[in-house]
This record gives C-alpha cells, sequence and structure tokens, in this order.
DNA sequence: CGTTCCCTTGAGTAGTTTCAATACTTGTGG
DNA sequence: CCACAAGTATTGAAACTACTCAAGGGAACG
C-alpha cells in the first residue's frame, strides 16, 4: 500500500492509528489531480467550488486581502487538507495563494458528504485535521503577541521544519521555501524592510541564513530555543500525543 | 421549545438550519451545569477530562502560559462549546480560564462518540462550530498584524459586540466585560501600560470609554470603522451567510 | 479604614515604520 | 552572449510605536 496521493495526509499524527481500509478510502476521495503555477489564487482559479483540495506538492498560504495589504494568516505543506473548512462553511473568509508551484488532489463535497453520513472513523479524522490548524493558529497568535520580529521568522522556519519532518521530509540542513522576504513580512506583520534587518540580525547571531527563502543552519535545535519553539501544539508523537482510546 | 441550556449554540448562524430533532437532541446532551468563579482553571479543576463543555454563561479564555508572562489567544461567549475539539484531540495545547463567572454544561464524550456515530447532521454542525473558532483565530491573527494597540482593543470590542448580537444578547451603549486592562493587554500582546494608553487614546477620540472592562460608546458604527473590523469572518446571517445546501 | 488590586502618568530605551536610494538576481529579448 | 527590465534584497536616517522601570492615585473588599 503505498497511497501515492494521501500518503502524507496526517503522517506523524493520526494517521498510524487509522485503518488499512481508511486509508484507502481516502485515496480514492481524490477525484482528480491539478497543477497550478507561483502566486495562483487557488479559490477564484480553475479550482472547482465544489472540491475542497488536498495538497500534495509545495505550498499554499492563507491570505487576507485589504486593498491596502495582504496578510499572511496561514501556510500550509503537503499532506494539509487546505479547504476541507469550505465543505462545511460553503465559504472562505480568505483566499489561497500558491507559493511556487503545487499538485493539488480534488475531492467532490459529494464525496466528503458520504464519508460524513457513512464514515464516522474517517469524519473524525477530517474532523482531526481543521482542529490542528486551528491550533497552528492559536501558536500564530501567540507568536504574534509575544515575540519580536527575528524571533518570528525563526519560529515560522522551526515550525515549518517540524511539519515537513512529519511527513516524512527530513531537513538536513537546508529548508526550502519559494518565501521571498516580502512574503516572510507579511507572514510576521511587519514591514519589508524590517523583514529583511530581521533576517539580517539572525544571520549576525549566527542562528540561520537565509537567502531567497531558503534557511541554512546546522543547529536547528539552537533556532527552536532562539524561537521560543515547542513543537507540542503540532500533536505529533510527542508529549501531545493523541493517545490510544 | 426553549431549550434552556444550549439555546445560544450556533445561534445566529447554523443553528437556523437544523432541525427541531437535532435541537432537542443537542440540548439532550449536556449531562450537567456546573458553576465557577473568577479565574478558575477549567481543565484542571472540577471539570471533567471526559466531558466537553459549552459555556452557558459568562466569558472563558483561551491562555497559553509560559513561565513568565500569559498569552490570550481566544475568547469564549454563552453558546460557545469551549473544549470541543479535546474530544476528537484528546489534549489541549492551552489552557481554559474562566473571566468572571461561568456556567458550563458538561457534555460525555460518549455521548459525542454516539452523535458522531448516529448523527451526521449534529456531527457536522459541531464541525462547524469548530471551524468558527479557526476562523475567529485567523481574523485574530491578521489584527495583531495589521493593528496597533488602539485599534486592537477597538477591534476586541467590536467582535464581542457582534458575537453577543448574533446570540441575541442586544448590547445598546454598554458592554460589559470583566476584564482587566492587564487581560486586554495580553490578548492583544502589549504591555499593561501600552494598553492603559492605548484605552485612554480611544476615550480621547471619542471612540469609546472603557472603565473597568465595561465599554461605554454611542457609536458602534464609529468603532468598528476605527478598528477595520469586518464582520464577515463569524458567518453570521450576512455576505458569507452559509448557503442553504 | 486599611490592604490589595487596578489604573494612571512620566521618562528613558528598544523595536518598528516610512521614505528614499542603491545593489543584487533572474529572466527575457536582441 | 550581452543588455536590459523587473523583481528582490540591502542600507541609512528620521519619526513613531511600544517597552521597561518606577512612582503615585483610585476603587473595591474585607
Amino acid at each position: 500500500m503505498t497511497y501515492p496521493l494521501t500518503r502524507e495526509f496526517l503522517a506523524g499524527r493520526l494517521r498510524e492509528h487509522l485503518s488499512q481500509n481508511a486509508l484507502t478510502h481516502i485515496e480514492d476521495l481524490i477525484e482528480s489531480v491539478e497543477e497550478h503555477g507561483d502566486n495562483v489564487q487557488l479559490v477564484e482559479s480553475g479550482v472547482s467550488l465544489d472540491d475542497s483540495h488536498l495538497l500534495i506538492e509545495g505550498f499554499v498560504l492563507r491570505t487576507i486581502e485589504t486593498g491596502e495589504r495582504r496578510f499572511i494568516v496561514g501556510i500550509h505543506v503537503p499532506g494539509d487538507f487546505i479547504d476541507l473548512h469550505r465543505f462545511a462553511l460553503k465559504r472562505l473568509d480568505h483566499t489561497l495563494v500558491s507559493a511556487g508551484s503545487v499538485r493539488l488532489g480534488a475531492v467532490p463535497h459529494e464525496r466528503l458528504q458520504t464519508v460524513m453520513n457513512e464514515r464516522p472513523d474517517i469524519a473524525r479524522a477530517m474532523w482531526f485535521a481543521t482542529l490542528l490548524d486551528a491550533a497552528i493558529h492559536r501558536r500564530w497568535i501567540q507568536a504574534l503577541e509575544q515575540l519580536d520580529a527575528p524571533r518570528r521568522i525563526a519560529h515560522l522556519y522551526a515550525e515549518l521544519h517540524e511539519r515537513l519532518t512529519m511527513i516524512g521530509r527530513q531537513v538536513p540542513r537546508a529548508l526550502r521555501t519559494p518565501f521571498t522576504q516580502l512574503d516572510l513580512a507579511d507572514m510576521c506583520g511587519v514591514s519589508a524592510v524590517h523583514a529583511n534587518r530581521a533576517v539580517a540580525k539572525l544571520r549576525e547571531l549566527g542562528i540561520g541564513e537565509i537567502r531567497r527563502g531558503d534557511l541554512y543552519t546546522d543547529d536547528w535545535d539552537a533556532l527552536k530555543r532562539y524561537a521560543r519553539f515547542d513543537g507540542s501544539y503540532l500533536y505529533g508523537h510527542g508529549a501531545l500525543k493523541l493517545q490510544d482510546d
């Protein structure tokens, strides 16, 4: 069983507790695979409104636009259902944008409806996935309340490091992203100029070197310590691990 | 049908789309009612770990504590399920604390399990409720990224005004809360001293007067404009309203 | 009627913003 | 293969926002 499309869904989290049967069922939810280039608005574009989408490859940003400025309120990595909540909410309060090129798996809402009615085990996993998003949101709130700009950027990469590791993508010394410094600024709620200075400070401190979105470090622990990062909110195999019930 | 305990659950949002049967079933989920005083840690205290809780009366804060400092990452008003996600996550990444005295309705997880298996309509409403929390989290992230301290405080009260109105509690001229300025500071990610100056600025600008947590204003629209508040993220009866499906 | 918590104010410091100018990178067409 | 354009990154200076430390004032509760 390889599950080429959904292999990373909840990997490192609840996935290990799902039955083979459920995993196969989840793989079969994907009706089609779509590819998109950089900076594509995934909601208005070719993406159907009656589907929800699993991110298979690449990064997706959740943004809120206000005429003047863009705010990034979340990042998604492969294995994340990026708009599962649209199935329940019908509309989104924000925009989904690709960062770099992406591959998405489309799941028709009628199939999700069937899951809700007939497969409570899978429904619960879906619910769990959206709750993970909420837990990440809470940490972002706290990071914005607690940290200065350099630490916010470090926290961002620390979280990505952890999330990528959980889905089995090891990040030895370089974490590659397509993010510009303006993207980092919009994620951290600071100006682009200040994001640049924050990046420079991380370099000076020896915490990590960010070049065109790629972070290079040889001491992830030091980076995480600097960012006051504690990954338990990601509900991976650790302190807050989901117990067998 | 009055539903004395759960009358405010999803009121102004999905509630109107639920059947009488479902509403009765939801009311019957509540096994017992608990009362707690001010500043009680609801997770460690008398509150059972095998229950989730509906807030019936009062305010509850979601906080993350870090030895040195406390960060508030969310507020709950009556009608909110404050720890519904514990049913799915089993553990929480944060703490729930009463702000002022509260009444909670306890729902045993076994009843929720039955709902998940047998009542997809109610399960979906529960899911919807946790997604609303996530939408509010996203707006908080954006508010922290976008707004200065006085506007953050104004946004906070604007949101509370809207949420209380949705559950049928009109807020004509005074919005009463038990929040201290230190609470406001911890919600907005600023120091207590600065929260005080922000409150003073709102007063000087004629936006609103906050005295011991109670906000007095005679122009809610002006306050919301000042805070750049747009309530569509709350998924009430408006632009982003849930369509009949 | 005093203690305690909460609010207020002042002064100096640190973090962040804006505006503005300059360099580096990448991709494209000649 | 070079030249240019567009996007991205860097740096400086002045203004603003927010922080800390510190002290004093006010309101609620016993």
